[in-house]
DNA sequence: CTTAGCCCCGTAGTTAGGTACGGAGTCAAG
DNA sequence: CTTGACTCCGTACCTAACTACGGGGCTAAG
């Protein structure tokens, strides 16, 4: 049990976690993580549960949720709260549908463009730019 | 052709653009719209093609520029370059369908984890809050 | 015991795209 | 000719999530 990812300082903590040391603490700054206590003039070290704290927060946030809503999920992994956190999620998901059906709106409208550009017939003017002193309907 | 679009101000402009005057101010500082000659003391007016460069703007944003590529955009606006205008929206659209794959899989990853938080049988923990825990593979 | 390399802490800078503020000057209606 | 709305200009502030810097202290290896 003499394990190596108990006891390691910041910057082992910033190479386990794969983040920087100046982002450990700005999560500290914010709350995401807690400062282990500093033996009075000493160093701080931290712990396998540190590094858990830094997985979970760059998975939800590889997931799109912002630093404060991670705090959220923090604040509701108590075991007592996983209808309140799935709701958070569902918000999430919900707004990760709106994104995907915007871009495809996106997608659409640019092929369209380039194709247009790329089978330039008879046309005076680049079709792209025209397009976009035009406008585009939906968005 | 005493066209109320001509010799309009500021205001004016922002107004029949749907943007703020701030803004305006900001794009003349990028570049991005030239400011008419201020008459010794007296005030700028503006014209329809400030308008339409102003539509153009919020076009290219709209469909995911950034205000340096709209500068680009701009610049290739003389009737000879179509070639590279279309290639820079390729390469945007490139960017847009690889945005909708990240955020498929990222849907994908959500429902699933709010589906399983609402099916909740035996589980003990928060499947959602031990997800992120655990991390997620590809993203 | 020295010294290189970390750690601590506070503050400031970065990117993108604006938004806000404030004092001085100007324009137009009444 | 006054008054109220608007313009001009510079500078500062905003969000989000970091990243950088610098002076001073501590720690571990040789």
């Amino acid at each position: 049990m003499d394990d190596k990812s108990e006891r390691v300082t910041i910057g082992g903590l910033a190479k386990a976690a794969e983040v920087n040391v100046e982002t450990i603490r700005y999560y500290q700054r914010r709350g995401l993580l807690n400062e282990p206590v500093r033996p009075a003039g000493g160093i701080r070290y931290y712990g396998s549960a540190d590094i858990a704290r830094l997985v979970f927060i760059k998975t939800a946030q590889k997931l799109g949720f912002t630093l404060s809503e991670v705090s959220d999920l923090l604040r509701l992994d108590d075991g007592a709260h996983c209808v309140e956190a799935s709701e958070l999620a569902a918000r999430k998901l919900h707004n990760v549908r709106g994104k995907i059906d915007t871009l495809k709106r996106i997608e659409e409208l640019l092929s369209e463009m380039v194709t247009r550009c790329h089978t330039q017939q008879e046309t005076v003017a680049c079709p792209l730019i025209s397009s976009l002193y035009k406008g585009v309907g939906i968005l």
